[in-house]
RNA sequence: CGGGGCGUGGCCUAGUCCGGUUACGGCGCCUGGUUUGGGACCAGGAGAUCGCAGGUUCGAAUCCUGCCGCCCCGACCA
């Protein structure tokens, strides 16, 4: 744990590679592709999770589980989906192994071949609309506002932790409603639910879009996301939420009475986020000290720390951390005393900051003997002396000053990299700077396949706010009605 | 799947080109002592089938052959 980080500057992907595991996110895991998310990293993962799951219930939600395993068949009932995800799917064949003849291990048992293969489920619309059929009969039956928690695997080429791992961990929502102007809303609902996660509780500003025909999830008629800024210049995909039609209505032919006694196939909509916002959340805020949380989801959002010499001091000055501690946690606020006596206070310090905790408290035997306490800060690292008999309202405003400093500092620094180009070259530079680059576009696929190609900027999204403007693409010169977001992207 | 790199105690690594006693060093770990307001110091200690399988040789971490695995860059993607 003594190592230092790269720097963001001197080399990006590294520092981050290095933060999440030097900051115990998570590690490598001996499979390829998959990671271990150690305690702390699922901490945080933990609190994302709690919170979503209640803004989920509060929009009316309720969670179930279904298979992990999805018979083969179901994948290719939808042809768009199928297409998506075929290329990325790990399939179980056989049920059994058996000891190898040689006596060199295990072997797969050749004669327990399945009748049919089953997939691990890449995402669940199959079998969940193949599910649905049998619940939905009426109009009565309607909305079904049904969310998962669940583990998913996408055989990905390329991993990084938590941006995009073989396994991952998710909520996808599952919706059926009567009406297509109902699952549109209810799709934009829960783009605003994400939103409002990413900004209120994550402190990270987003941008809320629609994505091109390109983009689209496989089987979906409209796709929402909510994209934002990273450090470096790289747009990172935070949520998505599909207008997904009667597609899959219609692939499995779930039907429903309506009003007026006719048969209609049900509207659909899906929404997720995953583990993927652990990366976001990391990339948003942390610097070349390590790992900067939202006090909102930091699993310790306050350190105490003891400093002293011989036991009678540290066992004066524990007691007096304790009696702080109790008086925080009064207050709401999840604290931790470390009295650890093996580790060195300057070696907790450098730890608690590694591990992005937003305030740390620290009281020595001069602190002791004048009243007073230590109050740093994880964001700016900056350091004050207080009065410790006002220690809880002080911690308490300070936490809500950092949540919001840290947005503002991002929502800052998204607004500086956001810039608007005219034409090809401003373009290029201003893909080269890094940040959210506003052009206009001629709409079609081919030329957005184009700028892919020619820059590795793709169409983050065309965003929601009414932006309606004339212009020229600033590929192909022909006319566009509005302006839309291109970036590198993660 | 293309291009590059790498496999040596838990982690990082020297040694490999040019084969030769007991495999260098650091972090971490254990014990004892001194320390403690920003990642302490001293002394002692434990811990390694040198990725795997063959081969060459009196002798292989080192040379040869085959295999496996991982990382990075690309294409693909939440």
């Amino acid at each position: 744990m003594a190592s230092k980080l790269t720097s963001r500057e001197a080399d990006y992907s590294k520092w981050y590679n290095e933060l999440v595991v030097q900051a115990d996110l998570a590690q490598h895991s001996d499979v390829k592709g998959c990671m271990v998310i150690k305690p702390y990293g699922f901490a945080i993962w933990e609190r994302m999770k709690d919170v979503l799951d209640q803004m989920f219930k509060d929009t009316g939600h309720v969670n179930a589980y279904f298979p992990l395993f999805i018979p083969k068949s179901y994948l290719s009932q939808e042809a768009d989906h199928v297409e998506g995800f075929a290329k990325e799917c790990a399939v179980v064949t056989h049920y059994r192994l058996k000891n190898a003849e040689d006596g060199s291990g295990v072997v797969v048992d050749p004669d327990a071949k399945l009748e049919e293969e089953l997939i691990v489920r890449p995402t669940s619309e199959t079998i969940i609309w193949k599910t649905y059929k049998n619940w939905i009969q009426s109009y009565r039956d309607l909305p079904l506002l049904v969310n998962q928690w669940a583990n998913v695997v996408r055989w990905e080429m390329r991993t990084r932790l938590f941006l995009r791992t073989t396994e991952f961990l998710w909520q996808e929502g599952h919706t059926a409603h009567e009406t297509s102007e109902e699952a549109v809303a209810e799709a934009r609902k829960m783009l605003d639910v994400y939103a409002d996660f990413a900004e209120g509780w994550m402190a990270m500003p987003v941008l809320k879009g629609i994505k091109t025909a390109n983009e689209r999830f496989a089987g979906a008629l409209d796709t929402y996301c909510i994209e934002a800024m990273m450090q470096d210049g790289k747009a990172l995909q935070a949520g998505t939420s599909h207008f997904l039609g009667q597609n899959f209505a219609r692939a499995f032919d779930v039907k429903f009475a309506t009003r007026d006694g006719g048969q209609e196939l049900v509207w659909a909509t899906s929404w997720g986020v995953s583990t993927r916002l652990m990366g976001a959340l990391i990339m948003t805020h942390s610097d070349d000290a390590g790992l900067v949380l939202p006090p909102k989801l930091a699993p310790i959002e306050v350190v105490l720390v003891p400093i002293y010499k011989g036991e009678d001091q540290m066992a004066e000055i524990v007691t007096a951390l304790n009696g702080i501690a109790g008086d925080l946690k009064a207050a709401g606020i999840r604290v931790k005393v470390d009295d650890d006596d093996t580790k060195r206070s300057g070696w907790k310090f450098a730890e608690y900051e590694l591990k992005g905790v937003p305030v740390r408290l620290a009281m020595g035997p001069r602190d002791f003997a004048g009243g007073t306490i230590e109050v740093a800060r994880r964001d700016t690292q900056t350091k004050e002396i207080i009065d410790a008999a006002g220690i809880v309202q002080h911690v308490k405003e300070l936490l809500d000053t950092i949540q919001q400093s840290l947005f503002d500092r991002a929502a800052k620094r998204t607004k500086e990299t956001t810039t608007r180009v005219d034409s090809w070259e401003e373009f290029l530079a201003a893909l080269d700077a890094g940040g959210f680059v506003e052009a206009h576009w001629d709409g079609t696929p081919e030329t957005e396949d184009l700028i892919k190609q020619e820059t590795k900027a793709t169409i983050r999204c065309i965003p929601l706010t009414e932006n309606h403007e004339s212009g020229v693409c600033i590929r192909t010169g022909a006319p566009s009605e509005q302006r839309v977001v291109f970036a590198r992207a993660y």
